[in-house]
DNA sequence: GTCTATATGCAGATAGAC
DNA sequence: GTCTATCTGCATATAGAC
């Protein structure tokens, strides 16, 4: 998130600030429904100062969109490599996940939403990690069942109804509101792998 | 959905036709991607011919939600009220979400995705309605709780969970796919009512 | 109920000065 | 690295003929 943006006044902005800038308005807004003369306001600058950082409004989109789906595959996925069972792993990995979704809320939701809007290489990109995010998750489910320490009927529908039940959140989840986000993953551990994949013990 | 759209010539057109063809085309490229001309080129008229059945754009947007976040209220709630327990309710439920899903797909992800691009109007009617159904489903988990049906924390949390990981099958399930919508609702019945929220028996 | 023609405004992007 | 000025095109919406 870098840091808070100004509302007006001249000067100098770093990439990092325009994707930040843009990511809130496109989040709130929608890709198309923010101009690239809005995200300028927002920074202080001229839209024709964007130019110089970028070389389309879409390359913002895609640097936004980079952003969260390299960052899981790198940073999350991981924790599916280290020692424990399978439940115990998938449980860090819930954990770690929302932690993700708070830290790159707005983020996400525009990946999430705009890949319509991205060049067919850029989306790609996108779906490329998705699905291997998404194929770790299920295999590590497989081994689950395998092992006997699951009870799911098929792992590639419990991964997808995991997966859609996390990312759910970033539509409601807030980090200032009643339920800390920390005591929301605790009862979404219980639930997810507990419940829903059926973990034994 | 009415009946397929042909691709060209001069004919006349109904309201629900042109929420049939808008819908599509919003699902896929994004309300404020698409022109009007290019909803009238998919009718086979002219731009201006749409605005004699709506006023504005945005209107065939509140149109389009209106008939997605209604229908789930007055048909698959009511499912709610019939005789069983709290579990045989709400696993009738789940059957029904998942049916509506599939024949309002791209009504929903429509609805799902521009909740930005309508009217502050036409936003609050769409989120009462939302708020109605999840309020419903977590009074009904609650309930399931204080009979010892269900072994959940936070009926809250489970509702929202449960409604999330329904709610994401319309970004991946398809009806001509491998996984028929029925077969996947058996496996969500199980997953979602005996596992997330720990029916017993 | 659809058409042609058009009003009006803003979109993304570029050129070149400072 | 940001600025002013501007290009070009398409957006939503309207007026009035058929």
């Amino acid at each position: 998130m870098s840091e808070p943006v100004p509302l007006a006044g001249r000067r100098r902005v770093t990439p990092e600030q325009i994707v930040d800038a843009a990511a809130a308005l496109f989040a709130r807004e929608g890709y198309h429904a923010v101009g690239t003369r809005h995200i300028a306001d927002e920074l202080g600058i001229r839209g024709a100062s964007l130019y110089h950082h970028y070389r389309s409004k879409e390359e913002i989109l895609a640097a936004i969109c980079r952003r969260v789906t390299a960052e899981p595959v790198e940073e999350t996925l991981p924790l599916l490599d280290d020692a424990g069972t399978p439940g115990t792993r998938l449980a860090a990995l819930v954990r770690a996940h929302l932690h993700h979704l708070v830290r790159r809320r707005v983020e996400f939701l525009v990946g999430l939403q705009e890949l319509a809007a991205l060049t067919p290489e850029h989306r790609a990109e996108v779906e490329s990690h998705r699905r291997h995010y998404q194929r770790r998750v299920r295999d590590t489910v497989a081994a689950g069942v395998r092992s006997g320490e699951f009870t799911v009927d098929d792992p590639g529908l419990a991964a997808l109804a995991l997966l859609d039940a996390l990312n759910g959140t970033a539509r409601w989840l807030d980090p200032d509101g009643p339920r800390s986000p920390h005591a929301v993953a605790d009862v979404y551990v219980r639930m997810l792998v507990d419940g829903l994949l059926g973990r034994q013990g």
